[in-house]
DNA sequence: CCAAAGATCGTCT
DNA sequence: GACGATCTTTGGA
């Protein structure tokens, strides 16, 4: 299962998306060479009844525009002024949801996350956290709307192992506290004593 | 090791 | 004009 997930694979239930997208294989071809590494945690953020939700309510603007189109676009946007986070639109059209990327393990092109990091010297730190994994995959809001389905895009996530063996932990949206009764749900995935996850098992 | 504070800016009120 | 789906640095124990 290493081909390019499809358009149809992100238009499903934000969370039924969010738990597949562990394990597999984020992708970013810079013009300096691939850069990749495993999905190892995730967020989900489900559309206008979600609180915590860039879309609640409804609200669309120039910045969250792109959620309400269709899934498997990159939602991308510049949080407390100098990180970028990556997110993944899904579900159906009229079901404006995201799933945000928050950890990755490096895969190859480490020398180049280096490069793109280079105050951080553990290996397992490149990519642990949505700022510092856009900073070293080199992710910025140029890439902002790109299709990740579409064979010629140079972002994109392939299928994992299918056959690996690990166990998901559950547990609550990091930094989300004025969300009331949705900071409490548990919709933040993880692997199992992955060295990479970014906060400790809640 | 840990807690606390600073950095920095697009977006929405 | 205020505030983040964050991370780094600093200073102390």
């Amino acid at each position: 299962m290493n081909e390019r997930l499809n358009k149809g694979w992100f238009a499903r239930p934000t969370l039924t998306v969010a738990k597949d997208l562990l394990g597999c294989v984020l992708v970013h071809k810079t013009p300096r060479g691939a850069i990749s590494g495993t999905i190892v945690e995730v967020e989900a953020y489900c559309g206008v009844t979600d609180r915590a939700c860039h879309t609640y309510g409804g609200r669309r603007s120039k910045r969250n525009d792109v959620m309400f189109g269709e899934a498997g676009h990159a939602y991308i946007y510049l949080i407390y002024g100098m990180y970028n986070c990556f997110n993944i639109t899904s579900d159906t059209d009229d079901h404006p949801c995201a799933i945000l990327i928050r950890a990755l393990r490096p895969l190859s092109g480490i020398d180049l996350m280096r490069a793109n990091s280079p105050k951080i010297r553990k290996e397992n730190e490149l990519c642990m956290g949505p700022g510092r994994l856009c900073r070293a995959m080199a992710i910025t809001r140029k890439e902002y709307g790109l299709p990740l389905f579409d064979p010629a895009s140079r972002l994109y996530v392939t299928g994992g192992d299918n056959v690996q063996k690990f166990q998901i932990v559950k547990s609550k949206r990091i930094g989300i506290d004025y969300a009331g009764k949705d900071a409490e749900r548990l919709w933040r995935f993880s692997i199992k004593d992955d060295r990479c996850v970014s906060h400790a098992p809640a």
